[in-house]
DNA sequence: GATCCTCGAGTTCT
DNA sequence: CTCGAGGATC
C-alpha cells in the first residue's frame, strides 16, 4: 500500500491527518477483503460507508493526500484479487457428469468407453478406478526438482491463478517430494477442502468471537486459498487429497490410475483411501450405492463418485473430446432436497405484467446456500403441486441453482391449510388481474401505469444487452420510480448528477459513475434500441431481425402489419404486437424524446433478403456451451455473427456445430448423441478465420 | 393438423 | 435452466 505523503508537511496537511487517511484506507482495505473475499463482511454496511465517506471528505479537502491507489479511486470500491495468472503445462480437465439412474449412468459411459474401443460383447469387462468426488478447490501443484514450485487454482483449464504461498501454509502438503532421485518436474493434481469438523469448529469460534459465520466448507476452503494474505490462509484448517499427475519429467508413468495413486503416497502426498479398482459397470454402480449410503457419515463432503479408466494407456487411446475426457466422467448424487415450511405464497409482478406465485419458505439450507422464496410458475403450476400455506415442502435446488419445490407433504398439512387463490387485483396498482383463455399466465392489466411494471421496463431498458446501463439497478430504479423522477426511458437522460447525488446511497462519486454510464449508453446500435423498447414477443433475436430488416428505425415506424409479415420469423401473432406498439402515441412520444435527447445509432441499408448478410458462416447455425478460455460468451456470439453465422440456444438436427468450453452441460450431450461435430474455441476461431480469408 | 425448432420470459443467491 | 408458445415445415 502506498504511504499517503510522509513527514515533509505539504500543502499544509496536518500530519494527523495524513496518519488518519492512511489508517482509513488501511481498514477499508481490510473491510473489502473481508467482504470480497472471505465472505465474512466484520461491519454493517452502514459502519463501511460511514469509513469511505470520511475518507472521500479528507481526500477532497486535501488533494495532496490522493493517490490513484487509494480505495475510492477503485471502480465500484471492489478489491479486485488479481492473482499472477499460470498457464498449465497440461490443461486441468473438467470431467463430464452423467446424469442418469444410478445403473444407468455407469452403463452409459461402460458402453461408450467400450465403443470408442471397439471392443464387442464378448470382450472382457473394463478395469475402471472409483474414486469420491470431493467437494472442494481444484489444485495443480509443479514440483521442481522434488520442491514445490507453483500451485495454481484451475481457473478456466488452460489459465489459473498463482496462490502458492498460500498453498504453502497447508500443512497435508509436502514442501518437499519424499525419497530419492526425484523427478526434475511433477505436477500433482488434487483437491483442497476443509474437513467438517474442522469447519464446525471454525464456526464455533467465529460465533464466540461474534463474527460472521461461514455458509459451508467448500466456499470456505475456496475462499482461504484465494486469501491475499497467506498468514489468513494458515489459521484456516485446509486438507488435501491428491489423485491425478499433470505434466511430469523424469517420471516414469504407471500402468494404472491405481499405481498412480501408490506413487502419490510414495512422494508423501495424502490420498484418500475410499476408492476401488472396479470391474465392468455393475461394479461401478455398487460403489456408487455404497457410498451414497455413508455419504453423511464422511469426514468431508463429497458432492458424487468419479469413474476413471484404469489403465493409463488406455486412458491415451480414449483422448478427449473439447478438453474432456472419454474416459472419465463425474456421477453426481441428486441434488439434495429437504423438508420445510411454506409460509405464504406471494405474487410478483413481471415487465408484461405476469403474475408469478412465489413460495415464501421457513429459511433451509439445502445445496449449500440459504433458500427462503421458490417460484411456482403459475396458477396451473400450483394446482398440480397443490401447494396450500402452511404445507410442509420439499425443496431442491433445479440444477443446482434455482430453487424448486418437489412436492408436498400430504400427510404433515396442518388442517385448514388455504389453497393459492390468485389474487383479483395486482398488489402493485390495484388493477384487474387477467388470465386469456388459452394463458397460463394471468397478467396486471394495468400496463405502465402499474409502478411493478414501470420498474421492470426501466431495469430492461438499461440491462446489459439492451442499452446497458451500468449502476442504473433495481435499487436504483426503485429509488427513482417511487420518487416520480423517472417515468419512462426518456426520463433517464434528464437526471442530472444532482438528482442521483441525492438519493439514498448515492455518494458524489457513485452519482458521477451512473451519470456517465448514462451518457455511453447514448451510442448504441439499432437493435439494441428496438430491443430496449421491450416490445411483446420481441427478444434480442427478432430485434436484431428487425433491425436488419429495416435499415433504419423510421422504416421500422413507418411498417403495417403487412409489412412486418416479411420479416423472418415474424407471424400474425408478432406482427400485430409490434405494429400496436408502434401505434401508441405514448411510445412514439418516448422514442421521440429518447432520439432527441441524443441517443443514436449507425442506420444501414435495408437488407430484403431474409437471409441476412452473407459471410464465411452464412448459412450455419451454432450453439455455444460451457466456458471458453479466453472469448466471453458474448463475444463468440458476436465473431459468429460479424461472419454471417448464427447462434442459437438449443442443439438440434440442424445444428452445424457445437462449441464447448469447460463444464460444458447437456448441449455437449446432445451434440455428441447427434453426432454433430463439437469445436474448441481454437476450432471456431480457426473456422472463421479460414472462411473469410 | 401435428411436429419440430426456436425464441422469449421469468427466476435465485452471492 | 426450464417452460410456454409462436412460427415454420411437412
Amino acid at each position: 500500500m502506498a504511504a499517503a505523503p510522509s513527514g515533509d508537511s505539504r500543502g499544509g496537511v496536518p500530519p494527523a491527518t495524513a496518519a488518519r487517511v492512511a489508517k482509513l484506507r488501511r481498514e477499508i482495505e481490510e473491510h473489502n477483503r473481508k467482504y470480497y473475499v472471505d465472505d465474512a463482511p466484520e461491519i454493517s454496511d452502514a459502519d463501511y460507508d460511514a469509513l469511505f465517506q470520511e475518507l472521500e471528505a479528507l481526500e477532497a479537502r486535501y488533494p495532496d493526500l490522493l493517490t490513484p491507489d487509494s480505495p475510492t479511486q477503485k471502480v465500484g470500491g471492489a478489491a479486485k484479487t488479481d492473482f499472477a495468472p499460470v498457464r498449465h503445462a497440461i490443461p486441468m480437465l473438467s470431467i463430464r457428469t452423467e446424469t442418469d439412474t444410478v445403473a444407468g449412468a455407469a452403463a452409459k459411459f461402460d458402453a461408450r468407453v467400450r465403443r470408442e474401443l471397439a471392443l464387442d460383447a464378448a470382450a472382457p469387462p473394463l478395469e475402471y478406478l472409483a474414486e469420491l468426488k470431493f467437494d472442494g478447490l481444484a489444485i495443480s501443484l509443479r514440483y521442481e526438482d522434488g520442491a514445490l514450485a507453483v500451485a495454481a487454482t484451475r481457473g478456466d483449464g488452460e489459465v489459473g491463478e498463482d496462490v502458492t504461498p498460500n498453498v504453502r501454509t497447508i500443512r497435508s502438503i509436502p514442501r518437499k517430494l519424499r525419497g530419492r532421485n526425484l523427478p526434475p518436474v511433477f505436477e500433482v493434481r488434487g483437491e483442497v477442502y476443509m474437513a467438517r469438523r474442522d469447519f464446525a469448529e471454525l464456526n464455533a469460534r467465529q460465533q464466540a468471537a461474534g463474527g460472521r459465520l461461514y455458509i459451508n466448507p467448500r466456499n470456505t476452503a475456496a475462499g482461504a486459498v484465494r486469501q491475499i494474505d497467506p498468514a489468513m490462509t494458515a489459521q484456516r484448517p485446509l486438507k488435501f487429497f491428491a489423485y491425478g499427475i499433470g505434466e511430469t519429467r523424469g517420471f516414469a508413468r504407471p500402468a494404472t490410475q491405481r499405481a498412480v495413486q501408490a506413487a502419490l503416497e510414495g512422494f508423501g502426498f495424502p490420498v484418500n483411501a475410499d476408492s476401488v479398482v472396479a470391474r465392468g459397470p455393475a461394479d461401478l454402480a455398487a460403489f456408487y450405492e455404497s457410498v451414497a449410503l455413508r455419504r453423511s457419515d464422511l469426514p468431508f463432503e463429497i458432492d458424487g463418485v468419479v469413474y476413471k479408466v484404469n489403465s493409463l494407456a488406455l486412458q491415451d487411446t480414449l483422448g478427449f473430446v473439447s478438453r474432456e475426457p472419454r474416459w472419465a466422467v463425474a456421477h453426481k448424487f441428486p441434488a439434495e432436497e429437504m423438508a420445510t415450511e411454506v409460509l405464504g405464497i406471494d405474487v410478483q409482478v413481471g415487465r408484461t405484467g405476469a403474475i408469478t406465485p412465489v413460495a415464501r419458505l421457513k429459511p433451509v439450507f439445502v445445496g449449500g446456500v440459504t433458500v427462503t422464496n421458490a417460484t411456482l410458475h403459475n396458477e396451473d403450476e400450483v394446482r398440480r403441486k397443490d401447494v396450500h400455506i402452511g404445507d410442509t415442502v420439499i425443496v431442491r435446488r433445479a440444477g443446482d441453482v434455482i430453487p424448486e419445490v418437489v412436492r408436498v407433504e400430504m400427510d404433515k398439512r396442518p388442517r385448514g391449510a388455504a389453497a393459492f387463490a390468485m389474487p383479483k387485483r395486482c398488489p402493485e396498482c390495484g388493477s384487474a388481474i387477467v388470465r386469456l383463455p388459452d394463458e397460463a399466465v394471468a397478467r396486471c392489466s394495468g400496463g405502465l401505469f402499474c409502478p411493478a411494471q414501470r420498474k421492470q421496463a426501466l431495469l430492461h431498458f438499461a440491462s446489459r444487452r439492451a442499452l446497458d446501463i451500468e449502476g442504473l439497478g433495481d435499487k436504483l430504479v426503485e429509488q427513482l420510480v417511487d420518487a416520480d423522477l423517472v417515468r419512462t426511458p426518456a426520463d433517464i437522460y434528464k437526471l442530472g448528477s444532482a438528482d442521483l447525488a441525492a438519493l439514498e446511497r448515492m455518494a458524489e462519486k457513485s452519482a458521477a459513475n451512473v451519470s456517465a454510464a448514462i451518457e455511453k449508453s447514448k451510442t448504441t446500435t439499432l437493435a439494441r434500441f428496438i430491443y430496449a423498447l421491450g416490445i411483446r414477443h420481441v427478444g434480442e433475436t427478432t430485434a436484431k431481425d428487425l433491425a436488419r430488416h429495416f435499415g433504419g428505425l423510421d422504416a421500422l415506424l413507418a411498417a403495417d402489419e403487412a409489412a412486418l409479415h416479411d420479416v423472418r420469423d415474424v407471424g400474425p401473432v408478432l406482427a400485430e404486437s409490434i405494429a400496436r406498439f408502434f401505434a401508441e402515441g405514448h411510445n412514439r412520444d418516448v422514442i421521440a424524446a429518447l432520439r432527441k435527447a441524443g441517443v443514436h445509432w449507425l442506420e444501414a441499408a435495408p437488407h430484403r433478403d431474409s437471409a441476412g448478410v452473407l459471410g464465411p458462416l452464412a448459412g450455419l447455425t451454432f450453439v455455444l456451451t460451457g466456458t471458453l478460455p479466453e472469448l466471453a460468451r458474448e463475444d463468440a456470439k458476436a465473431r459468429i455473427e460479424a461472419v454471417g453465422g448464427k447462434v442459437a440456444g438449443s442443439v438440434s438436427k440442424k445444428t452445424s456445430y457445437v462449441v464447448a468450453g469447460a463444464d460444458a452441460g447437456s448441449k455437449l450431450a446432445k451434440a455428441v448423441e447427434l453426432e454433430i461435430p463439437v469445436l474448441d474455441e481454437a476450432g471456431l476461431l480457426k473456422l472463421i478465420s479460414r472462411g473469410s480469408a
